[in-house]
DNA sequence: TTTACTGCAAACTATTTGCAGATCC
DNA sequence: GGATCTGCAAATAGTTTGCAGTAAA
């Protein structure tokens, strides 16, 4: 756990002459807080936020979540259809990839480390510095082929 | 090559109770001769059948790239931010997965059959149909690295 | 002859952007 | 003090959908 702290990331912040603010806190610290394998849109952050009774405005949270996921923070995904979702980017024991459902989007999450290793391999022989690795596997899951609907 | 034709097609649509049209063999024929590592947007496919007076409007390319895709004819790929591309889903010897820059877009092919082996080796072990099994790496290229921008 | 498919135009929706005021450093 | 950041509202853009006519089988 332990991970990532408000005052790293204001620490990174300032290295790009960025600011620090309350709401990027508010953001970092609800991912961090956020159950094992849980994800979330930008409207969903909104909304749990708001729950909260700390209310964060969509665009504010547009724009940091697609900042932590360039720094390499969050990792962005598009799990179902039309709407990308975030979860923190965590190292290898907790990091892992997703198979999806192209029918009803169900997700089963499942670890690899070799996979994860194949891919910070091949970023550092193209000298590309690596931010995130996924492993996206679109699928039909048992339910939906014995549905009998074609599709 | 040799791949998926026409008729192949033809008969797995009827399987399913749909049809054949002149607009679906055009949109599978157009990938097939795409060069290798080619993709294209539902716009870009618009705009290159155009090009040959070959025209089949937006709403049918989106239905049918989609369809193609949820057969796994074709595969969905999203690289560069805010719109879907599409190319030939390859069987192992073509098949291959990205390395993208998140500041350009620049993108980087590679080929692994071991991580596409444990894609199918889960598929198969959570009892998933396969369609398409893709690593996808967000990172930072060394042009980017370099560049004094912060972001 | 039936039902699926296409093309058009309109609708939708997630995301982005311009701007004025607030706030971080 | 000066630049970055936020929140609002409006704009954008990719994609979807309803419908009437067309065409597979």
């Amino acid at each position: 756990m332990a991970a990532y702290t408000p005052s790293a990331l204001k620490a990174e912040l300032h290295e790009r002459g960025w600011r620090m603010t309350p709401q990027r806190e508010t953001i970092l610290t609800t991912f961090q807080n956020l159950e094992k394998g849980e994800h979330l849109s930008a409207e969903d952050l909104r909304d749990l936020l708001a729950q909260e009774d700390d209310r964060v405005s969509l665009s504010t949270i547009y724009r940091n979540l697609k900042m932590m996921a360039r720094m390499g923070i969050l990792r962005e995904l598009e799990l179902a259809e039309g709407h990308k979702r975030y979860e923190l980017n965590q190292p290898a024991p907790h990091h892992h990839h997703h198979l999806i459902c192209v029918r009803c989007n169900k997700t089963v999450e499942f670890k690899n480390d070799s996979v994860l290793k194949a891919g910070a391999k091949m970023a550092d022989k193209s000298g590309y510095h690596l931010l995130d690795c996924q492993l996206l596997i679109h699928a039909v899951c048992p339910t939906c082929q014995r549905s009998l609907l074609p599709s």
